[in-house]
DNA sequence: GCTTGACCTTCCAGCGACTGGAAGGTCAAT
DNA sequence: ATTGACCTTCCAGTCGCTGGAAGGTCAAGC
């Protein structure tokens, strides 16, 4: 199977892999007379394991831990749970932060009234937030 | 004013004011003899108005815009507006977004017994989402 | 057999927003 | 005169791709 295919049925972009490879979060691949990479279906269900990963917000240092522990029949899936409960908790510090983000700004936006004259509160909360 | 006291009064890195600078996000400041940047206080207040909309998650293109707003006395308040709004949906969308990958995951740790056992509801989430 | 066009290859550069480090100049205090 | 803190420029690296150039391969159609 061709890169593209691989891309196709993986929802990773061509581009993606041979970057994966290159980093060394995939191996490398067999390749064809001329020169292409060939694909099995093993490799697909790896990229696809990794695109899940990774719209999961995993890093990819994260997914190269994953995916060493899922090609791992004797992990304790203690080590596994630890990674992903880390990563909860910095998608709940995250989160936090953009929800204190988003109060500070709707309280300014709401004191603006957004028309043509200059004055605006937004402006002097950017400035002077002790007034805010 | 050397470039470390502004630093140390806007809370932005002189790494990050010359960064600044380089980027044409500051306007060029005068040198001493020695050739040492020279910060004066309105300067300093611009670092400070930069530092707070940066750390309120504007990009950096967002910061030249309200900059711009900001020292233009004529400005519409409007515009600011629109910017500070776009920017608390883009917030909004992401906030949403991480809130559903933390659903995911608390489901797939929650499963999880993470003890000893290979066996792990986690990897085999990222491995086969239809069951998940 | 030849051409066309879709695909593949490698390599280099750029994104955003810094940050680290090297090599060297300046300044104030001792 | 020397020390050490500070400043200067410039280049490279971070993270995770993504775009583009220049060229090779392959299958289909004429």
């Amino acid at each position: 199977m061709n890169i593209g295919t691989a891309a196709a049925r993986s929802g990773v972009p061509a581009k993606t892999i041979r970057y994966y490879e290159g980093i060394g979060l995939i191996n490398k691949v067999g390749r064809t007379a001329g020169g292409y990479r060939d694909y099995s279906d093993t490799e697909v269900e790896t990229l696809k394991f990794i695109q899940r990963a990774r719209s999961l917000g995993f890093s990819v240092k994260d997914v190269a831990d994953l995916l060493a522990l899922w090609q791992d029949r004797d992990r304790a899936s203690s080590e596994v749970k630890r990674i992903a409960e880390g990563h909860v908790e910095a998608i709940g510090r995250k989160i936090a932060e953009l929800e204190e983000i988003r109060r500070t700004l709707e309280t300014l936006i709401h004191r603006c009234h957004g028309d043509d004259r200059p004055d605006c509160p937004i402006l002097e909360g950017l400035a002077h937030p002790c007034c805010s």
